[in-house]
DNA sequence: CCTAAGGTTGACGTTAACGTAAAGGTATAA
DNA sequence: TTATACCTTTACGTTAACGTCAACCTTAGG
């Protein structure tokens, strides 16, 4: 495994797989749907360090509820390095739009942190009162 | 829509459903999986305040993430307000594992958001240089 | 009375994201 | 050389979360 060749390592599917916490089938399933692209060594699939990344892309996007069809979208996004100007402001726009997307996200997610937290309190409360019950009678 | 009477408000299912931008299929599905349980005017639902509580419930988590059954969980949580101490102890226990679940989040969307920022620095700059580069020729 | 706008219960269709075999190639260790 | 451990493609199965009819009430307005 991790085989290390030309000073840039490559890994097998299962390793990713492991790495990841994935089956082979799913990361095959990525590929199918334009997610990843690796090498072939003969029939056998090598993954660089770049195909790395992805896949820790789109196990990130999945963890934040994201279709597989928006991962492609971003992956795209990042990987193509635009140069002609109207190609940049469109790429910048989307860029900002997932951004504030991620903004709103989070700010649902800090919402509810809070009210389980003021619901662990309560809890924590109603326990020590218990306790207290408990020690009086 | 929107009948108010005995002081506790009511919604209709397609008042909901424009509400929370949700198609009256999705609500019933939601009920099927029992996330919802409303009164019945007859034959037609009723929903309440709380009823609604839980769908914004039910949409947040959407958002997240995360699945009708874990939700489906959540609400159960939330909703059984336990008196012993061992299901009060675990109510405290999924509380706060689920705090820290997303916690964990919070913590890759932040990731995600610097790493989004400083690409729209990157897009920003370049755009700058081009126009700069406009200027001159 | 009739129509239009909502509501109801089935029940089958659809899409995403894989799971799960089946059938076979390849390379290495005993 | 044979077994073991990987790898491959092809293809059908499965689950979640609804979409989409169909066929049917009912209630307020013209």
């Amino acid at each position: 495994m991790n085989a290390v060749t030309n000073m840039t390592p490559q890994y097998s599917i299962s390793d990713l797989a492991k790495e990841f916490d994935l089956t082979t089938r799913a990361i095959r399933f990525y590929e199918d749907r334009a997610l990843l692209d690796p090498e072939r060594q003969g029939t056998k699939r090598l993954y660089s360090r770049k195909d790395r990344a992805r896949v820790k892309l789109i196990v990130r996007g999945k963890k934040l509820g994201f279709s597989l069809a928006e991962i492609h979208d971003l992956i795209e996004l990042y990987e193509n390095a635009a140069d002609e100007v109207p190609q940049l402001e469109r790429y910048y726009d989307k860029l900002s739009e997932h951004r504030r997307k991620l903004e709103s996200q989070r700010q649902e997610i800090e919402q509810t942190i809070i009210e389980l937290r003021v619901a662990e309190h309560e809890c924590l409360a109603t326990l020590r009162s218990k306790g207290i019950d408990r020690e009086r009678s």
